[in-house]
DNA sequence: TTGCTCCTCACGTCACGTGAGGTGGC
DNA sequence: TTGCTCCTCACGTCACGTGAGGTGGC
């Protein structure tokens, strides 16, 4: 494939987010991209550690959160740490606490959501009557 | 009906929220509790205005947000602003508006659930070749 | 008097927004 | 030279956290 690298713009213009935002993970130690000089320059994987952040913040996630959600998503085996099972079931916890976060997410979602279909029916009720 | 009425610790308790965070609801004009003396006290109503704040907060809304949430629930009629049909046709929107959001918002939860599903099944499988 | 709960500043923090001022190559 | 995109400070903002210091009634 291809080199498939990109620039600050192109991101933050793919992912409606300001370079400010971008600059920001990479002081916070998120994001590690490569430089031409001053310039920045992002690899695809770089790409999706920014696209799993920009998911945990439309999420209400914190960066450390975020940055747990990556750690998470890295392949079992990839990293020494996991290899024994002390470590393994340290991460599975973590994965399952996770779970039942979002699980609960999803209640407030779906409460919202009905909430707001009633009153939107109310809404459309009263345009009837006028 | 009893009176029910509440004191700042009360809900702090019952919602796992510091006083101060209420008390800073209460700054930004989302909180109007009655006084008694200096002590704050809470009605019902505040209560239920407290649960859809901290609602929106779970969901990463911000306050602003959550105030045009509160009024969206307001039902129709109680108000004079939505007497007529111009001012419906704009609440009807908001609330269709709210609506999107929070089917983008499941749509995240479910790309994540599924992925930490799988990161789980990977583990699990990590420990089970130990 | 001692505890407890409440109160009001007020400074700190997190996740950026928003200029200010400057650099580099088509 | 002019534009464009990039850069680094650095101060501002939002939503609180976290003491500091003080009050009031059992």
């Amino acid at each position: 494939m291809a080199s498939s690298s990109y620039t600050i713009s192109e991101l933050a213009s793919e992912f409606e987010v300001t370079t400010r935002t971008i600059r920001f993970y990479e002081d916070k130690g998120l994001l590690t991209p490569k430089r031409d000089g001053q310039r920045r320059i992002y690899s695809a994987s770089d790409r999706v550690r920014l696209i799993l952040i920009l998911r945990g913040r439309r999420l209400g996630f914190s960066l450390d959160e975020s940055r747990e959600i990556i750690d998470l998503y890295d392949p079992v085996g990839q990293r020494t740490s996991h290899s024994n099972a002390k470590q393994l079931t340290r991460y599975l916890e973590k994965i399952q606490l996770k779970q039942s976060a979002l699980a609960k997410q999803l209640k407030d979602i779906k409460v919202m959501q009905k909430e707001l279909k009633q009153a939107e029916l109310r809404c459309l009720d009263a345009l009837k009557n006028i």
